[in-house]
RNA sequence: GGGCGAUUAACUCAGUUGGUAGAGUGCAACCCUUACAAGGUUGAAGUCGCAAGUUCGAGCCUUGCAUCGCCCACCA
């Protein structure tokens, strides 16, 4: 931004500078304005220093010409761009001949020091000559012998730049070359480059081009696609260039991070990262942690220009210790700014106090975060902390959360514009379903496609949730608190039975980091169970008159069980349950207050699972019979006769005990027993579990359709019987299958049976009647 | 070039020690039933990318292949 300004308003943002205090480096065209170096911050750098960890180097950075600054390796955007490979000949000294490199930047042949040939190379085994001429200067640059040459690359000869690549640098080293600067921190080409000095160097490559065509050197030019790397911030080319640095010896500082990992001192979750993690780690290169930007912590180092002395101390010098001179000068350089934010641990728990926020909270139970950071910040934060705290680690567990990307699965950035904006979504479909849906999309190991279709969808949830916490508080009153268990009806056992189980997990899924499956379990219980099962239940008992009998009951376990569920909501729905929370009669103060609904003991108690099984077969039941209505297009309306007829004591009781909700969600004029004798002739039939039911159709029934729906029902159950009989036929499954599994096969295999004889039976019953 | 992930209903996605596939949306039929039509009831819909292997049994494990995506490295 400030590069900006100066751009746009010249000398006035400059003064401005001035008066805050800023100060001016004329020469390199650069203000650093300290923001001030917090004490943990400059403890750390001084004693990293100290401890021979932090250094003064050079080395080839990526230089970014437009922000003048150095950046780091994950600072550099890589984009394939349309560029050309040239073929430039190096002629030897009797302009015959020569060696032929490849290149794709030609404006860097001025700072070549050297062509490198491999020694093993047959083109190049009789080659006599020591020298070639480096075209477009006067210079003559040795030819070197050295195995890093790829002989399949390339022409085989390769042009060595020690000052604007990496690769070369160590050549350079290694070969004791000249390091030979020729582009400058502006990009503009420098004195070596002869007549085209001072020429951008994207100009300087067109005319040395042109230079190299003109002298016949140029022996062809090639398009390839080539990735180049940008600047995160400006996206102007980055230079590969020499520079002095400063530098954090990271290896012994990353063989600490990565064993702390690697022993599961700290976990990370999903698993698949940390391999990712090792990677990095155990090839990790030296932190250039200086950086030539307008803001940051200024490196505490000062120079004397008298005796050169460098001067790294937790307090200002005002005199060099070595000459006494007082013409000490700061580093106008700043930190990198992950250089601090790794110390965020423990600089922001008072560190270097050993103070109780910082025993209390280092090390933090889990840092939740984007993979595109976990290099950046997390292994730094690795890093620094365990140096820095006695080999404590700063966190136990790393959850790597999901990346929201674009429709087309891209990452989404501010550059590329595919950003899709949280507050649109929030406005169009409201925060609470956006959050939840978020959760609901959270599967670990699996980046976001965002779907609006799905937000939508959560929103329904949300007003559902409304809808049904409407519906309880027109009967709940502030005295509905207490659940008497001796007056539990089967309905109310068993949804308190669900909201246990819902409970637990919910909590497992918060605790194991699997949000959408206690997402889900939520969404499943409140609309599937609490809403469209348990409400309809409870319907008759709410609209009773003033002191009916079940009246009390009811009341407290629908209060008892939709607080439970905004509170275990809350952190999915954090609006929305915060409100109806406050509106709930018996609750006082914040939701985020209440105490989460599991407790091991209350659990054992309210879970039981033959309470499910049983409201399971009464659901199940209701279900047949709305099936049959459905089918036989009976309007909605209207009351039917049904008539049950079962061998099973069991499943006699229990519909005996619910009769009352069979009839109402069945909406039923009658329901009783009956005599398998006394059946009336015109009825549709449905078999649960061991009872056949027998609705009656008089006058309505078409006997058609009802063979034809009883004839898909036994395809069906009979499709579903050979299955399970297959196996049960098969002797090595009986052999070698666990007894718990084999029990369970022929438990379903006798309940098929059964039922395929009834739906026998019920056929041949209707197709005699027709 | 190296690594990671994905491929399941029309769409977006779940599926935790291998036991025979689920949700939301969409679709079809019926219904304005006194919390909710942003709803209810019922229903249709899948050779789990392809091929082989291990196993009594594979969406899940092994190998190979195909397609898509991401990360890293290289790019003379």
């Amino acid at each position: 931004e400030v590069w900006r300004w100066r751009e746009k308003s010249g000398g006035a943002i400059i003064n401005q500078l001035k008066r805050l205090g800023a100060s001016c480096d004329w020469d390199r065209e650069r203000f650093t304005m300290d923001e001030g170096l917090s004490d943990a911050v400059r403890k750390v750098f001084v004693r990293l220093y100290k401890e021979g960890l932090i250094y003064e180097g050079q080395y080839i950075i990526n230089w970014c010409p437009r922000c003048r600054t150095a950046l780091a390796d994950l600072e550099v955007e890589y984009e394939d761009k349309d560029s050309y490979m040239y073929y430039i000949r190096y002629p030897f000294k009797d302009q015959k001949k020569g060696l032929t490199v490849a290149t794709t930047r030609p404006e860097t042949m001025f700072g070549d020091t050297a062509v490198a040939v491999n020694p093993e190379d047959p083109r190049f085994s009789d080659l006599t000559e020591t020298h070639v001429m480096l075209p477009l200067t006067d210079r003559m640059i040795p030819i070197i012998r050295d195995e890093y040459v790829d002989t399949k690359m390339g022409t085989g000869a390769l042009k060595v730049t020690p000052a604007h690549d990496p690769n070369d640098f160590n050549l350079g080293e290694k070969h004791g070359l000249e390091k030979l600067k020729v582009i400058d921190d502006g990009g503009c080409m420098m004195a070596p480059a002869g007549k085209f000095e001072g020429l951008d160097r994207a100009e300087c490559r067109k005319r040395a081009v042109e230079a190299l065509v003109e002298l016949g050197l140029l022996e062809k030019k090639v398009p390839i696609q080539h990735s180049v790397g940008n600047c995160y911030r400006c996206h102007t080319d980055v230079e590969p260039s020499i520079s002095k640095q400063w530098f954090v010896k990271v290896a012994p500082l990353a063989e600490k991070a990565s064993e702390a990992v690697r022993s599961g001192r700290t976990k990370i979750i999903p698993d698949m990262w940390t391999k990712t993690y090792f990677d990095w780690m155990d090839n990790i290169r030296d932190w250039c942690i200086s950086r030539q930007i307008w803001w940051g912590h200024r490196i505490p180092v000062w120079k004397c220009p008298d005796c050169k002395a460098v001067i790294v101390e937790e307090t200002d010098p005002t005199l060099c210790p070595t000459c006494g001179s007082t013409q000490l000068a700061q580093e106008t350089d700043v930190l990198d700014t992950w250089f601090s934010s790794a110390l965020w641990p423990f600089s922001t728990m008072g560190w270097p106090e050993n103070t109780d926020l910082l025993k209390t909270f280092y090390p933090t139970n889990v840092l939740v975060t984007g993979f595109d950071i976990l290099f950046f910040w997390v292994a730094r934060m690795m890093m620094m902390g365990i140096h820095f705290m006695d080999d404590e680690i700063p966190f136990e567990d790393v959850y790597i959360h999901a990346l929201v990307r674009d429709e087309h699965g891209k990452k989404m950035s501010k550059s590329k514009g595919n950003v899709i904006d949280p507050l649109k979504v929030i406005d169009e479909y409201g925060a609470d379903a956006f959050r939840f849906t978020l959760a609901a999309f959270a599967a670990q190991g699996r980046d976001v496609k965002m779907s609006e279709d799905r937000v939508e969808g959560y929103r329904h949830f949300v007003n559902k949730l409304w809808n049904a916490s409407r519906f309880a508080l027109m009967h709940i009153t502030e005295k509905d608190t207490t659940i008497d268990p001796e007056k539990l009806s089967l309905p109310e056992k068993w949804i308190l039975s669900r909201s246990a189980a819902t409970a637990l997990a919910v909590k497992q899924g918060i605790e194991t980091y699997r949000f959408n499956d206690a997402a889900s379990a939520l969404y499943q219980f409140v609309w599937h169970e609490f809403c469209d099962r348990f409400i309809e239940t409870a319907k008759p008992a709410l609209y009773e008159k003033e002191g009916g009998q079940r009246r009390d009951t009811v009341r407290a376990v629908l209060a008892k069980v939709l607080e439970d569920i905004l509170v275990m909501m809350h952190p999915f729905m954090p609006f929305v349950t915060e409100e109806i929370y406050n509106i709930l009669p018996a609750t006082k103060g914040s939701i985020m207050k209440a105490s989460y609904p599991y407790d091991e003991a209350v659990y054992e108690q309210t879970r039981n699972e033959t309470i499910e099984q049983q409201m399971g077969f009464v659901f199940g039941l209701i279900s047949d019979v709305r099936n049959i209505r459905s089918e036989m297009n009976i309007q909605p309306s209207m009351k039917i006769k049904v008539l049950a007829n079962t061998e099973d004591e069991q499943e006699k009781i229990i519909i005996a005990e619910n009769k009352s909700v069979i009839v109402n969600l069945g909406t039923l004029e009658s329901f009783y027993f009956s005599d398998a004798g006394s059946i009336p002739s015109s009825c549709a039939t449905c078999v649960t579990g061991n009872t056949t039911c027998f609705v009656s159709l008089e006058g309505v029934i078409d006997f058609e359709k009802e063979i034809n729906r009883l004839e898909k029902e036994l395809e069906k159950n009979t499709k579903e019987l050979l299955g399970v009989q297959k196996r049960l036929n098969n002797e090595s499954f009986l052999d070698k299958a666990p007894e718990d599994v084999i029990d369970k096969v022929k438990t379903q295999h006798a309940g098929l049976e059964e039922k395929n004889e009834k739906l026998v039976a019920n056929l041949e019953r209707i197709k005699k009647m027709k």
